[in-house]
RNA sequence: GCCCGAGUGGCGGAAUUGGUAGACGCAGCGGACUCAAAAUCCGCCGCCCUAAAAAGCGUGUCGGUUCGACUCCGACCUCGGGCACCA
């Protein structure tokens, strides 16, 4: 045994060890694990070619829970693959001039093998890459599946538009309004695409959120349920004729009670109605319409987009008909009203919506309440909360002119469900469940992804490509140029004949979205060389027991594996319902971010190695300048760690100077893994420095632990007594830390485990508490710091009582060290701490609280005050209130 | 703008979920060892007032519930994540 700890040797030997042992290798149903199987998965990363420490992380977590359950005696699996499509391939084609496929391929090589020195339990013979022919295959499989049930459908989207590059833009090549590197002003451009009809699936999503999927956090489950928004209401018409000709006018709410507060209708710029009218006022020579639906046409189609820019509407002049009340009600176009969302057209309730409210007054709209909340004084000048309240609300002036519809004095669900009734009579209305979420468009005008299997024929139209010509094989040789997708241009994919007539034909372009990808690789983990999508070692290893990965997934990547998994389900292919039973979602590593605008409003970010940073005392960033000019850089924040603003943080340096276990122990220590931490690596050398202690204690103890009794006597004095109380408490609090994931603070366990012992050293009598606290330390640091667990384990002479520390079962606190026969409680007065007393394990309330007011301090504060109570928490403290 | 989180010493964080606020570390300060340095070991380390103690204050801000609140409730502020074509 070496007498300093050098990482270096100790991880080479160990992941011999585990190599030769060929450690991780999972199979299906083995026999040395009767526990059964566990299967835990990282969610796969992007090949940017670079390891940083935000993945260190998610895969630091996955391999200590890999290890820990291994050791609890589950049959494990842990398996890596690549999300290996997508836009960085193609932004490094257009800097570096080389085809995204090489580029994407050599990069996996890279990190796989900075992946190495880690120590990670991955099983590589599962790897994955989305970008292979042998997986994306299954994509276009199971789409045409879909589009032959009626679950894919092709209709027209609206995108990002360049009109300057002539090229559509994801929303994230979207910078302030422009296009990311032409400048020029993004448009809304309508094109046909594909969808997926997720929404088929909205009420199961919903439901099993609650009745399956407690095993993941109450805030994920909660920004779903949002984000399916299920709301139930009334979708009516409003009739009008235009051109002669009879028609409804379309719209949803939730606040039929408040129908006859109706003042206006709302509808989308690219509502039907909308273009019709605005025709109409061309014919007559006027161009408000036109000129406002163009207006609605610059800018991106982002939400957060959307969302923010100016509410702005035009009236039309055009009227139709309140179906209950008979008046004629003004169609006014707001930019604010989503096409995608609900009619496309909203009621304008002024006086019981905030929103119509606020767009009544800046437009000189009428105000008229309908709805009156527990007497609550009403203003058309002022929008109080109150004004949109269903609780305790009554119908006001909510009577037809002619008499035939009455809601006044109705309440909420009275009212709406009279009113949904009365436009069902007439025809002209039901109640609906509407939904927040949209159906799924997977169509991206882009080079480097799965092709969409579809042929289009000039006789026959679009037409599926037959699964027995699957795949359809993305040519790997095109370099894109930031000018649009080059199959587009590429005559060998283009060319092919119609499956249905046998003509020549045209290949469709378009690619899928890479959320299609990465909505089931984790199934084909488990079967990566299938001759079909799936197969039954699937069955064994699905649905996932622990499903790790950042928070930032926490509605789009889950809510799309969910539904997949659901379709994948009604096809035959699986039993499960929902593919991940339990989820962890950590934590983003942020890192402070710097940039520099450039010649035309481009911003070009700066690496942390590039810039010198000077900070307060509070850790605020004051300043910063560029190594190579020493000039100042702008402070951009600190956000998630990500390649597009250039202030990720590698770990090579790292784990060259202390090792992985260090690395490995360091980020887990650095804070509770579900939270955003910025990286920071001031602190690592304590780390290091407890690693070295740890190795530096056994080899000084180590004739003492080797030759040491196995079992600890009852007759231990005192003061080894305690120190074997807090190994056993430590070990206790490490256990349940481990199951709820919080591995900072298993870290700190193992900590105080070692300065305990190294308190209990110079006791002679201490030989067989050392071995039993060395073995509990070691077991305990394990998961974490496997390499130099595993080297001490070895050393000291554990293996040979207990086997390899992969599969020796983890130790458990015992009962007989955990006793205690006295108890320190604390005594407050009026719930502050005045005093402490020590009484016996077993000591009644009464007789504590005799020695509680006994106390000399506590008696002081007491005085001579009456006690008014005397509140006893057995085991912790003593309250007196006076 | 909407949805979801988080704010505790100089710093990272702990508090087994309503019961001793600051565990475990980092940094700092003092000391031991050393010719010296590194490494290592020992001690101190929330604020305020102190010679020291005692008292008082203290978990983003303001208010509430409770014998007792970092923890629960209400309002607000700041920061982070997501918003459907970044992954």
């Amino acid at each position: 045994m070496d007498e300093v700890y050098d990482p270096a040797a100790v991880e080479r030997t160990a992941q011999e060890h585990w190599r030769e042992l060929d450690a991780y290798r999972a199979r299906e149903g083995d026999p040395r694990f009767p526990k059964g199987k566990f299967y835990v998965c990282s969610m796969l990363p992007y090949p940017s070619g670079r390891l940083h420490m935000g993945h260190m992380r998610n895969y630091t977590l996955n391999d200590v829970v890999y290890r820990f359950m291994r050791s609890s005696g589950y049959n494990v699996m842990t398996p890596m693959g690549w999300d290996a499509f997508g836009l960085p391939a193609e932004n490094a084609a257009i800097d570096k001039r080389v085809a995204p496929a090489a580029w994407t391929r050599a990069n996996i090589a890279d990190m796989k093998a900075q992946f190495a020195p880690m120590g990670f339990a991955f099983d590589w013979s599962r790897e994955v890459a989305t970008c292979d022919p042998a997986y994306y295959r299954w994509n276009q499989w199971l789409f045409l599946k879909m589009l032959k049930s009626g679950i894919a459908y092709r209709k027209t989207q609206i995108v990002n538009w360049d009109p300057v590059d002539q090229t559509v833009l994801a929303n994230e090549q979207v910078e302030d309004g422009r296009g990311w590197r032409s400048g020029a002003i993004v448009e809304k451009r309508e094109i046909p695409g594909y969808y997926l009809a997720i929404t088929r699936y909205a009420q199961e999503l919903l439901d099993r959120l609650e009745s399956d999927l407690q095993g993941w956090p109450p805030q994920v489950r909660t920004m779903q349920q949002n984000w399916i928004g299920r709301s139930e209401g009334v979708r009516f018409a409003f009739p009008y004729t235009l051109d002669g000709e009879r028609r409804l006018l379309w719209v949803f709410t939730t606040r039929a009670d408040t129908i006859m507060g109706a003042t206006f209708v709302a509808i989308a710029p690219e509502h039907a109605l909308a273009l019709d009218l605005a025709r109409r006022d061309q014919r007559l020579g006027k161009r408000r319409l036109t000129d406002f639906i163009e207006e609605c046409r610059k800018g991106g189609v982002a939400d957060a987009e959307l969302a923010t820019t100016e509410k702005k509407g035009v009236p039309t002049g055009f009227f139709v008909q309140h179906p209950l009340s008979g008046e004629q009600v003004e169609v006014w176009i707001g930019n604010y009203v989503l096409l995608s969302y609900g009619e496309g057209a909203v009621m304008g309730v002024p006086a019981h919506d905030e929103r119509d409210f606020a767009f009544a007054r800046a437009h000189g709209l009428p105000i008229k309440q309908v709805i009156e909340i527990g007497g609550q004084a009403f203003s058309p000048s002022r929008w109080l909360d109150g004004y949109a309240s269903t609780e305790g609300s009554r119908c006001i002036n909510s009577r037809s002119r002619d008499g035939r519809y009455d809601y006044d004095g109705k309440r909420y669900r009275e009212a709406v469900d009279a009113v949904a009734t009365d436009l069902a009579a007439l025809g002209l209305g039901e109640k609906k469940v509407q939904w927040r979420l949209r159906d799924w468009g997977i169509s991206r005008q882009r080079y480097w992804g799965t092709p969409i299997p579809i042929v289009h024929c000039e006789a026959c139209g679009v037409v599926p490509v037959p699964e027995s010509e699957l795949p359809v094989v993305l040519p790997e040789d095109l370099v894109p140029d930031g000018t649009g997708n080059p199959l587009t241009r590429d005559e060998r994919f283009l060319a092919c004949t119609c499956p249905d007539c046998g003509k020549p034909a045209r290949r469709e372009t378009d690619t899928m979205d890479t959320f299609v990808d990465s909505a089931w690789y984790y199934m084909r983990y488990c079967c990566p060389d299938a001759p079909t999508m799936v197969d039954e070692r699937t069955g064994y290893w699905m649905p996932m027991d622990q499903y790790i990965g950042g928070i930032e997934h926490a509605v789009l990547h889950l809510l799309y594996a969910r539904f997949w998994t659901k379709v994948m389900r009604d096809l035959g292919l699986t039993r499960i319902d929902e593919p991940f039973k339990r989820l962890f979602t950590q934590g983003m590593l942020l890192a402070h971010c710097y940039y520099r605008e450039e010649a035309g409003g481009k911003k070009r970010w700066f690496y942390p190695a590039e810039v010198t940073e000077q900070f307060d005392e509070r850790g605020v960033p004051l300043s910063a300048v560029a190594k190579e000019d020493g000039r100042p850089v702008l402070y951009g924040g600190i956000e998630k760690m990500s390649k597009s603003k250039n202030n990720v943080v590698e770990p090579g340096a790292f784990v060259e100077r202390f090792g992985a276990d260090t690395a490995r122990a360091f980020v887990m220590f650095a804070g509770p893994p579900d939270q955003s931490a910025p990286w920071s690596d001031a602190s690592a050398e304590g780390v290091y420095r407890f690693l070295r202690r740890l190795w530096s204690f056994c080899y000084e103890q180590r004739t003492r632990i080797i030759g040491a009794p196995r079992t600890v006597s009852d007759g231990l004095p005192s003061a080894l007594k305690r120190v074997r109380h807090d190994l056993h408490v430590n070990l206790q609090q490490a256990l349940f830390d481990y199951q709820r994931m919080q591995f900072n603070t298993v870290v700190s366990a193992a900590m105080k485990m070692l300065n305990g012992l190294e308190a209990a050293k110079a006791q002679p009598e201490a030989a067989a508490l050392l071995r039993e606290g060395v073995g509990i330390l070691l077991h305990t640091l394990y998961p974490i710091a496997p390499h130099i667990a595993h080297a001490l384990w070895v050393e000291l002479g554990y293996a040979e009582d207990r086997g390899d520390l992969l599969d020796a079962p983890m130790p458990q606190p015992q009962a007989q060290a955990l006793r205690q026969d006295e108890l320190e409680l604390v005594v407050q007065v009026n719930g502050k701490l005045r005093g402490r007393v020590t009484v016996a394990a077993e000591a009644g309330d009464e007789a504590v609280k005799a020695l509680a007011l006994a106390d000399e301090r506590v008696r002081k504060f007491v005085a001579d005050k009456p006690i008014k109570k005397v509140v006893v928490v057995r085991g912790k403290l003593v309250n007196i209130v006076v």
